[in-house]
DNA sequence: CGGCATCGTCGAAGCGCTTCGATAGCTTCG
DNA sequence: CGAAGCTATCGAAGCGCTTCGACGATGCCG
């Protein structure tokens, strides 16, 4: 193994100045600093990691706790992975992944031991229980979602309020008076994600405010859930004239499937809004208009919340993203 | 942050002491040894993982290669990914994921860092651009797949072959003489996965062997694609009285959809094979008899498969995983 | 009952790096 | 022209742990 002594010697120098040639944080000589990069190119040299993070400060590395729940959306799930390591290498960290029951015990381990600069939690749910661990760890982290009120650890997530809020005002502004919502099955809910309820509420006041009825379906995970509940909605208000969907993709395959198979015409006479896709509402069977939950924004600002709470910068509380309407054509004047 | 001095000035010892009481390598006394662990009981002692990398020999990380690619199944990559985080976990092992475009430099930057002790390497392909730079850090590593001709890295995969074998067998012993079959889309071999071109030749053996003819078709992603590939399949021959599938969910769904719509009687006029489903068959419309994927004993051995090496164990070369039959009531004999 | 394992414990070296303080050699300016 | 201030470099301490060799205290055997 080649180390720092080995291209100190090569270079003629003492090890300090390698390190400083490295990190840059005292100046060195034009000369110095070209043997220096030659015999780190030529001994090929790679600092040792555990060296590095004994003695300095950071590990650069970030744990992602990512508790993966028996009715939770495998697809959605490692899309918020994959941006969550995409948005960490940015900034050269690794990502050590906290999962299959260790997403809870796994951030005490690795936050007590210095084994991760931070953490990043996925699945956050209201009182989540990873809370009161990470503050007293005093670990840097950053929860993906709002687990109730909380003023020293950042959240970023959607503004589901604001997500609701402009659903409503999109379709009633286009005449639809009478709309059918189908919505996340209620093992969502008892989990007590928050992000339903903030929705909901805000869907609420809005509809009462615009004058618009709305009538509510949950569809759970089972097969046909979604088939049902186009059928019990165009049962319980023949007059409906758009469906806003605020569910996973499945129950939206369903629920178009079935709506062409009942010849309705989308969206010549049923308009469709996907709010808050965790998915790709363009990829669907009809593309849905709508607002796309920016997954890839959120794991990036939760990551740099994180390295701000490291850097002991100021990371924000709560950032809640504005969203974003995308038209794909589902979404029409009432007829 | 308390350390092992902290401890072992508690307990009355030396810093030794306390690391031998910790790791076992040497015998302590009962007395010593019930000081030490209150002490470490009162004062919520962590060893910094750091440190013991750094004097240790290993750093208790493996290295996860996740590449996903354009065409990946989502669901089924994270299966592998939770399935590798188990394992590893079984073993107190965390486990570093390398993804987005950092799957093969990922390798070379953690390996030559001593950050992990060795790499789990997924979606192989032959002649896999990873091979040769384990190779080169001589680092613990085993693939999940076949890279082609391997005898010096461990290798774990299902016997494609015997799969191949199986489903034949149990379709042509049943009476079946004409069987569709719907595989993988062509960017899958292109990528030279290896296990289609496997699984292909001895299926192709075998039907010889039995007598029985298999037409062909290959499913790609886009919507539609299961659907049409069933149209094909009984436009060629109508005789058919089975179909084999071996590929992604999605397509499977579709397939089984339009055989219902178009009437087909399953499995009274038709039975159904998933062969190497890398899904769970039993969750599907119509469950499917066949062969499931080894998905979480793959991922096992693989990991064990790395611990052998780190330990200097001999760790097997190539394991092929026997495949399993599994009866969910698609597969009876030909009408 | 003296010599020799064995057991339990200790001190110190060292893993590879970062960083602090010191210093030698220059430049600058009153 | 000498004090002051830079710049570039070095040596050494230290991060928290593991592990080696040493050593006193026991127990055991002939």
């Amino acid at each position: 193994m080649v180390t720092i002594h080995d291209v100190a010697k090569a270079a003629g120098v003492s090890i300090s100045t390698v390190s400083y040639a490295l990190s840059g944080k005292r100046s060195i000589s034009a000369t110095t600093r070209t043997r220096i990069d030659r015999a780190i190119a030529d001994l090929d040299y790679r600092p040792h990691a555990a060296a590095r993070m004994l003695a300095g400060a950071r590990t650069n590395i970030l744990a992602l706790s990512a508790p993966l729940r028996q009715d939770g959306h495998l697809p959605t799930h490692m899309r918020f992975v994959s941006a969550v390591v995409a948005a960490s290498r940015a900034h050269d960290y690794d990502v050590l992944l906290l999962a299959t029951d260790d997403e809870v015990s796994g951030i005490r381990r690795v936050g007590s031991s210095s084994l991760v600069d931070g953490v990043v939690m996925m699945g956050v749910a209201t009182g989540d229980e990873r809370l009161p661990i990470v503050r007293d760890l005093a670990l840097p982290a950053a929860f993906i979602g709002v687990p109730g009120d909380v003023d020293d650890i950042a959240c970023v997530d959607l503004d589901f309020a604001a997500a609701a809020r402009e659903a409503v005002d999109r379709i009633a502004d286009l005449g639809h008076r009478v709309v059918g919502m189908i919505g996340h099955p209620p093992s969502y809910l008892e989990r007590q994600t928050g992000f339903i309820e903030r929705f909901d509420q805000a869907l609420e006041r809005e509809a009462a405010a615009k004058g618009v009825r709305i009538v509510r379906r949950w569809a759970g995970l089972e097969r046909g859930a979604g088939r049902s509940a186009v059928d019990e909605l165009l049962a319980e208000a023949p007059q409906l004239t758009a469906v806003l969907f605020h569910c996973n993709e499945p129950v939206v395959e369903e629920a178009e499937r079935r709506l062409l198979e009942l010849g309705v015409d989308v969206p010549g006479q049923v308009s469709l809004f996907a709010a808050a896709a965790s998915y790709d509402p363009s990829r669907l069977e009809i593309p849905l208009s709508g607002i796309t939950l920016p997954l890839e924004d959120m794991c990036r600002r939760a990551v740099e919340a994180v390295f701000a709470a490291v850097d002991g910068r100021p990371a924000p509380d709560v950032t809640l993203l504005e969203p974003r309407f995308e038209d794909r054509g589902s979404l029409i004047p009432a007829p």
